[in-house]
DNA sequence: CTACATGCAAAGAATTTGCAAATCA
DNA sequence: TGATTTGCAAATTCTTTGCATGTAG
């Protein structure tokens, strides 16, 4: 997607493109839980959480709607080594990292200008074009640690 | 990039382990494939050419070959966003990243020292322990954005 | 009213697993 | 021989889709 990393670029005033689509009682539910519990979850967990809690929205929804505000740039998603995809939703909306939380999916919005050129620099070097990168970074947090 | 003999290196922690279990024709021709082809492939794609060559492996035998090899360490894997998991030969059996081509799953092997100082240290900022990471550059390569 | 949203169940895909038969050492 | 390996098919998981019905605007 951005194939130039950019981090000189001003913090445009251009947060959140406005929710596309009609309202309905299922996107107020999810995007409530969403803002609650701005950990990394996956579909099948905010499912869970939402029926839990009595709000009715089918697992194939939260899927749609989720993908929905993927598309938008409302949520970021992270495709871990064991097959479920987990999504949040970021306070930052311009392009950034994460440390994340194995235990718990707490996040840590990470913002390295240096990396992303360095990134741009190794791709350029190697004549690789539109590039693009993946960097995360896993641990336990403070407070998944305490014994 | 350049994962020559590192003679400077210190005692380098025991990556190779000796191949374990018995030697079989899958085995083989498995092995034999993955040494040509040294561009990152999925399991599918990986029996699909070896069928085509004539080499009797069934899938379920080719995922097993896989993954024991690679909690041997001795191939690498990749977990793009599309869902299927691509596994490579590395010719590094150190830890390293990589520069991947979208097209043709070409890799060119990458190693950045400040890189992993850079993670190591963010995650300690926060309290983060057990740290692991997630660096890997996708592009095209030249020789696939040759029109 | 009517296009978009949702629910449900079925479909898909990638990967794993149970188990009997084949095979390497 | 005897423990591994393999093949095959069935089972699992996460995710997507088809279609009839519901509903926001």
């Amino acid at each position: 997607m951005n194939a130039g990393p950019d981090a000189s670029t001003p913090s445009p005033p251009q947060p959140t493109r406005p929710a596309r689509g009609r309202s309905t009682r299922q996107k107020t539910a999810v995007n409530r839980a969403l803002d609650e519990r701005q950990d990394f979850v996956s579909a099948q967990e905010l499912f869970a959480l939402l029926k839990e809690r009595g709000e009715q929205v089918s697992l194939a929804t939260v899927y749609r709607i989720l993908q929905q505000q993927q598309r938008e740039g409302r949520v970021d998603v992270l495709n871990p080594d064991d097959g479920e995809a987990l999504y949040r939703r970021c306070a930052v909306q311009t392009h950034h990292h994460h440390l994340v939380c194995r235990q718990c999916g707490r996040a840590v919005d990470i913002e390295a200008p240096a990396v992303e050129r360095w990134t741009a620099r190794i791709a350029s070097e190697h004549g690789f074009t539109e590039a693009e990168h993946t960097v995360e970074i896993y641990g336990t947090c403070p407070d998944c640690s305490r014994p």
